[in-house]
Parts: structure tokens; C-alpha cells; sequence
DNA sequence: AAAAAATTCAACCGCCTAAGG
DNA sequence: ACCTTAGGCGGTTGAATTTTT
């Protein structure tokens, strides 16, 4: 790809991984666990780079991938996301269980990104003077996807670009825990009916929209929201409301799932206790704040 | 049927941050 | 305080595949 290699590979497969190597890296991480991806090539017998490795676990081998066409709730997911998030396809990935970083952002550079821009689905200066084929798989896909709500990728299209800071690296699992909110409070809108917000999560959501949010440096606004300083290393410990991810608004569902991005993580957990209708709200415009208040 | 064009997506890269010495 | 190492991220590339001509 006509760059020089970011360590020394000499001797070092590259290009596709073969049925072997995967079986191999598999198997590896199932008797081992992840990590230590520098050493891990040697220690497992692989003619591979430890960024190749990783790579490969994270994006394809992973059994809680979920492989297959983006459904049209999650594309729906995928614009509301990125355009509070921007680029930031680790945070998106995030909020949909079994999608990868990877996975997104091509999905984004090539269908959703041209739709926002209302461009046709074609790629390259000589391909954008040409129509778009009339049975493309992109058009093919949209058909298939009958659940697409086009206002979305319109309203995407009209908003300002997202303002963003640095992104900063998550070096913990994210497990968005219950906010801090009283028992009592959570209890009782825990037992609510799903298609009524439990009041604290309202008057989270509420606070967010009304608060000057900096998207970029949310994790702040949010730290301090929660009492939370930049002090609070422990903040797992304290049950806090102190991520990037916990400045999105969440409704009742997701918080209750189980979100993890270790080695437990379990699609068929997910399913039981977060599936896409939970995110539903994040189709509703309302409960979203305006771009203004991010800004 | 074959060639060209369009499209997808796995894999790579450089850069960044955090952690540890 | 500085340096090194490891892990993680977003941007980019190009081979493979699919569709169109």
C-alpha cells in the first residue's frame, strides 16, 4: 500500500489471513485470552505483525461479531451517532452490539457518508461524473432495507459539521453503569412500562439538551454532571456516570444491558436484555439535543 | 462471454495516549 | 521529567468481487 512498514516485519505474512493463521489466532486467544498483542504472534506461532493480530480478532474472528447486512435501524443508529460523535467510530461501534469501528466506518464511507451529502453511492473523480448504476448493490441494499428513513440522512445533510476535540483513548472497558441516581427513583422506573422514560433519565436527557455540551470534551461536562472530577481514577468503583459513551442519552434499556468490550462479551446477552428497539429513541429527534446546544 | 467500471471491505498505516521503568 | 513500550484510533489503500456495458 506503498508505506513503510510500522515495525519490522521482515519475514512477516501480510495481505489476507489464510483459514489457518485465523484457526491458529483463535484458538490462542481462546486458551489465553486477548492482550499482550506484541508478543502474542511469537508465543502463538504466527508470521504476523501484533497490530495484524489484534486487528484480525477485533474486526473478523471475535465470535460476537455480528456479521451481515446493517439493518435499517442501525443505519438509522449510525447517522443520529455520527452526527453527534463525528468520526469517532469506536464510540459509534460502540452502541451497536456485535458491529465493529471498521465495519461502520466502511459502511459509512460508502453508503451513508454519500447519502448525507446527498451524492450518489459512487466512488473516485472519473466514477462521479458517471450515474449511478441503476441496480448497484448500494441501491439494492437500500431496497432490501425497508425500515430506511430517508428524513434522516436529509436532516443529516442540512446540519453543521460536528465540532470535535482530540479523541481521547479508552484504556478501560466501558461498562455504563446505572447512573447515580436513588435507588428508590431507578427502582421504580426500572419497573415502568417500556415506552415510558423513567423520569431521572428524562431529566438526564433534559440536562444534557440544556447544557452547553461540548461534544469532544463531554466526558468533562459529564464527570462534573455526576460528581466526578478528574481526580476520580476509581471511577468504576464509584458507580460513575463517566464516560464518553454516558454522555449520550440513554434510555432505560441500555443502561440496564450489560455493555462490555472484554472477553465476555456475549451477543446473545445483549439480546436478552438490549436490542435494537431499545434504541428506538434514538430515531425520535426529540430526544435528541440540537445541534446548537452541542455546539 | 468478456471487458470495463463500480463497489466493498479487510488490512495496513501513522499518530496518539497511557502506563511503566 | 524523560523515555520506551503497548494498545487503540481514524484515515487510507488496493485486492477481490459484483455489476454494467
Amino acid at each position: 500500500m506503498g508505506r513503510s512498514p510500522c515495525c519490522s516485519k521482515q519475514g512477516l505474512n501480510r495481505g489476507a489471513w489464510t483459514a489457518l493463521e485465523d484457526k491458529i489466532l483463535t484458538s490462542y486467544i481462546k486458551a489465553h485470552g486477548e492482550g499482550k498483542w506484541r508478543s502474542l504472534p511469537k508465543r502463538a506461532g504466527l508470521k504476523r505483525c501484533g497490530k495484524s493480530c489484534r486487528l484480525r480478532w477485533l474486526n473478523y474472528l471475535r465470535p460476537d461479531i455480528k456479521r451481515g447486512n446493517i439493518s435499517g435501524d442501525e443505519e438509522e443508529l449510525i447517522v443520529r451517532l455520527h452526527n453527534l460523535l463525528g468520526n469517532r467510530w469506536s464510540l459509534i461501534a460502540g452502541r451497536l452490539p456485535g458491529r465493529t469501528d471498521n465495519e461502520i466506518k466502511n459502511y459509512w464511507n460508502t453508503t451513508l457518508g454519500k447519502k448525507a451529502k446527498g451524492e450518489p453511492t459512487s466512488t473516485g473523480s472519473s466514477k462521479e461524473t458517471s450515474p449511478p448504476p441503476t441496480k448497484s448493490r448500494a441501491k439494492r441494499r437500500e431496497i432490501e432495507s425497508k425500515t430506511t428513513k430517508p428524513s434522516a440522512a436529509a436532516a443529516a445533510a442540512t446540519r453543521p459539521p460536528v465540532i470535535r476535540t482530540k479523541a481521547t483513548r479508552l484504556t478501560k472497558v466501558l461498562v455504563p453503569t446505572i447512573p447515580q441516581i436513588p435507588s428508590d427513583d431507578y427502582n421504580q422506573t426500572a419497573n415502568a412500562s417500556s415506552s415510558t422514560k423513567p423520569s431521572e433519565l428524562q431529566a438526564h436527557q433534559t440536562q444534557l439538551t440544556d447544557q452547553q455540551v461540548n461534544v469532544g470534551d463531554c466526558t468533562n461536562n459529564l464527570n462534573n454532571n455526576y460528581g466526578c472530577t478528574d481526580e476520580d481514577d476509581d471511577i468504576e468503583a464509584k458507580g460513575g456516570f463517566c464516560n464518553a459513551f454516558q454522555s449520550l442519552p440513554l434510555d432505560e434499556a441500555m443502561i440496564n444491558a450489560t455493555w462490555t468490550g472484554g472477553n465476555d462479551c456475549d451477543l446473545e446477552d445483549y439480546g436478552a436484555t438490549l436490542d435494537l428497539d431499545s434504541l428506538a429513541f434514538l430515531l425520535d429527534s426529540e430526544g435528541w439535543p440540537s445541534q446548537e446546544n452541542i455546539s
